[in-house]
RNA sequence: CGGGGCGUAGCGCAGCCUGGUAGCGCAUCUGCUUUGGGAGCAGAGGGUCGUGUGUUCAAAUCACACCGCCCCGACCA
């Protein structure tokens, strides 16, 4: 993409209402818009993150063995009333009326509606394990929305439920979204910790909360040091062999976020293992038994011919909410610092001077050859003084700029900057193409 | 929802206390110069001062009401 041609309003000066550094740095770079308390625009660069980010949600969904659905963001009141939610959810829920006098409601979320569906298509345990997920806009009606799309009252979340015949298939159902989750984080560049968590109106028995460690975080959380490096499952990790081990070797080190602490219990790690922090919220499973099934009344047949209740979890990640705790956990003063697997861009190429023969040439070279081996390229053309031209690449943050201008050229070599690191080398311009034209495969 | 604050040009702000018909910086446009880290000079465009009602000869300025937004707290992916 040419500069020239995109859409990309950066901003010098910091909007006076965003407090918290993901916030400025997204209205800076020009990735979202604020169009009303806790509701926002996703503008070109934004809308990329977002993109790749579901991207690799869905990714690590479908490998657990999750399959996709689209589920509406308007659903009836009357669904509600069957769970008993409609009068427990209170002002955080958005009721509309249509012409006909319906009660409807912007979902907050959506166990009563899945359930819905699933009662009225599954009808045996052989048709079990199901796992349905999407990734949709859901609205909750915050007192306070704050920190922009950090705690937005409309918000992108991918929500992922589970139906099993028993207890013990449910748990496994649990263990593999956990697992997904540690891969999903991590392939963000993100550290995320499973904490037990407290399941709140949701209700159930098992829940664990997946944090990132942040100065911004919102909530206090105390954790065991081991826990921030441990492995990652790899891509061909085994989801029907042993999951059990992996989740019981992080389950087992004491993590907690301020709700669900013990103060003895982590008093007595060993000093140098404790770590207290600041967390973000970035994902949320349960597994909560029969709570929907039972009033809703879903059921298949069992083994043994007679109706079963199903025994269902639910696995939340706020996607749009990832966009904001991703640039919380990696920036530096001169803006954002983009993971790869994320960037808006693969690279930013600079021209140092449009008009320039020599320089149009190579740079064109570049931007057609990257482009032609599937790389995206944010190739500024623009008139702009170079100053200004570095400190936008910066504040948005793409992680590598290839730049070039007649003064490199002249020795016939260009320049590749690192981001993250700062770290320049000069390349020659085939270097540079054969260096970026591969794609690292995760 | 309790407490506090703010709405003046795209962004950041001054002007309001003490009424007299709107200003600064950045951004934008034009010209010249400049050109490897947010340039300089000269000129230009852009605002129903959140909305309504009232007070007054006169309201951005005073009063009342409403709307919107932000911050602290209680609540949450």
């Amino acid at each position: 993409m040419r500069l020239s041609r995109f859409y990309m309003p950066v901003m010098k000066e910091t909007p006076a209402e965003a407090q918290i550094v993901s916030h400025r740095l997204m209205l800076r770079a020009g990735l979202i818009r604020q169009q009303a308390a806790g509701i926002y625009s996703w503008l070109p660069l934004g809308k990329r993150v977002l993109a790749k980010i579901e991207q690799i949600v869905r990714e690590e969904q479908n490998r657990a063995g999750a399959v996709e659905v689209l589920m509406p963001t308007l659903q009836s009141a009357d669904l509600w009333r069957e769970s008993g939610r409609y009068e427990a959810y209170g002002d955080e829920m958005l009721r509309i009326t249509d012409r006909h006098k319906r009660e409807m409601l912007y979902g907050p979320t959506n166990e009563e509606m899945i359930t819905d569906i699933f009662r009225s298509t599954v009808k045996s345990y052989r048709q079990l394990p199901v796992n349905l997920y999407h990734i949709q806009w859901k609205f909750r009606d915050e007192v306070r929305p704050r920190f922009g799309v950090m705690r937005g009252r409309e918000f992108l979340m991918k929500d992922a439920y589970s139906f099993d015949l028993d207890a013990d298939s449910a748990r496994k159902s649990y263990r593999r979204m956990f697992i997904a989750y540690l891969r999903t984080y991590a392939r963000m560049g993100l550290k995320a910790v499973p904490m037990r968590a407290d399941t709140g109106p949701i209700g159930g028995d098992l829940s664990h909360e997946f944090i990132v460690l942040a100065d911004t975080g919102e909530s206090q959380v105390f954790c065991h040091r081991d826990l921030i490096e441990m492995p990652v499952p790899p891509a061909d990790f085994d989801y029907d062999g042993d999951s059990e081990s992996v989740v019981n070797e992080r389950t087992s080190l004491y993590a907690a976020t301020e709700e669900m602490h013990d103060a003895a219990a982590f008093e007595a790690l060993p000093e140098d293992k404790r770590i207290t922090a600041r967390g973000i919220e970035v994902g949320h499973i349960f597994y909560f038994g029969t709570k929907y099934s039972k009033p809703m009344n879903a059921k298949v047949a069992g083994p043994e011919g007679t109706d079963v209740l199903v025994e269902m979890g639910s696995y939340g990640i706020g996607v749009s909410r990832l966009a904001a705790a991703i640039i919380e956990a990696s920036h530096d003063e001169n803006g954002i610092i983009w993971p790869e697997s994320v960037a808006p861009f693969d690279l930013a190429l600079v021209n140092l001077k449009p008009g320039d023969a020599a320089t149009d040439e190579a740079c064109s070279k570049i931007y057609r050859e990257l482009g032609a081996a599937g790389r995206d390229v944010l190739y500024d053309d623009t008139d702009e003084r170079v100053g200004a031209k570095f400190a936008a690449m910066d504040l948005i943050g793409l992680p590598w700029q290839v730049i070039v201008g007649p003064k490199g050229l002249a020795k016939g070599e260009i320049e590749v900057k690192n981001r993250r690191t700062g770290e320049r080398e000069s390349l020659t311009v085939e270097a540079a193409i054969k260096r970026f034209a591969t794609r690292p495969a995760f």
